[in-house]
DNA sequence: AATAGGCGCAACCGCCGGTCC
DNA sequence: GGGACCGGCGGTTGCGCCTAT
């Protein structure tokens, strides 16, 4: 509630509004204040900003030195760019919160509402408007998963292969993160009938072991057909277990298991032609 | 070098729900 | 019960920086 008496936004505010008898600052924050209300917090705690306002000396309101100290000033705050993980964990928890940054922010620590806000607006809205897609349709959403969040995976497991061959759950302690990746292949497969049945077969390296007969589930880039067998030979090319020849081979490059996965047995490939989920056939 | 336009982000606004008296 | 106050939230604004022309 904006009580004073002459301004209409933060800009055209100047130093001489008026509360209560107290000239009060608007507008962005100097190092001053920001040393002020960090000196206050730290010996009186955070809450009851009215009071910290009044009682700290700073010439802004409460609700200033609230919004203050939560997105830019506390030390927990992370700041620089979302990680592909970050964002992809954004763009699950947005299909499933829809725009509760408040909520979507308690998943992802050192991160404010605010900033996710920011980065939908002015990143994922952005790309709704240049599609001329409204950006809460359907559609819209249809393209985040069967696009975006796809590609998102595959930078993350990029960054992920070039760290290490398997998966590194130290990197990747979140849980929800994996269930976000887990989650953003749950697209129906989108089978390109262009594609040769003989799938490329470039010169793999780093190969490591995969499971002997795996089941295929699913994988937005993949021609394989869902809830089929395959296995694979001594060069890791893939074929069904069906044909006694190598067709629809893919070279696999590495294996990584699905933390979190309610199947023990659930493998990520990293393949030529992107990545597959398998589960181990026992 | 000047300038216009786009972008990112900090900060503000208005509303709402909870709490206290 | 209801009014006042406060904190939290989502939406919006506008400044400053960057980039293209």
């Amino acid at each position: 509630m904006c009580s004073l008496s002459k301004c209409s936004t933060a800009s055209s505010c100047s130093d001489d509004d008026v509360i209560g008898g107290d000239k009060l600052r608007r507008g962005p924050w100097t190092v001053e204040e920001d040393s002020l209300l960090i000196y206050y917090i730290s010996g009186h705690g955070e809450g009851r900003w009215n009071l910290l306002a009044k009682r700290s000396g700073l010439k802004r309101t409460g609700k200033s030195c609230r919004l203050r100290w939560l997105n830019y000033l506390k030390p927990d705050v992370k700041r620089g760019n979302l990680s592909p993980e970050e964002q992809l964990l954004i763009l699950e928890l947005h299909s499933k919160l829809g725009n509760r940054w408040s909520k979507i922010a308690q998943h992802l620590p050192g991160r404010t509402d605010n900033e996710i806000k920011n980065h939908w607006r002015t990143r994922v809205q952005k790309q709704a408007r240049h599609l001329k897609i409204d950006s809460n349709s359907k559609q819209f959403q249809e393209l985040i998963r069967r696009v975006w969040m796809p590609r998102l995976l595959q930078k993350v497991l990029e960054n992920n292969n070039n760290n290490a061959l398997f998966w590194d759950s130290s990197t990747h302690n979140s849980l929800e993160i994996q269930g976000a990746i887990s989650n953003s292949l749950a697209a129906p497969p989108q089978i390109n009938s262009s594609s040769p049945s003989r799938m490329s077969s470039s010169e793999s390296s780093n190969i490591s072991p995969v499971p002997q007969i795996s089941k295929y589930l699913e994988n937005p880039f993949c021609g394989f057909e869902p809830n089929n067998y395959y296995s694979h030979n001594s060069q890791n090319e893939c074929y069904h277990v069906d044909n006694t020849s190598y067709q629809d081979v893919e070279n696999l490059s590495s294996a990584a298991p699905v933390m979190g996965s309610a199947m023990e047995n659930n493998y990520w490939l990293s393949g030529d032609l992107g990545y597959c989920l398998w589960n181990i056939y026992e």
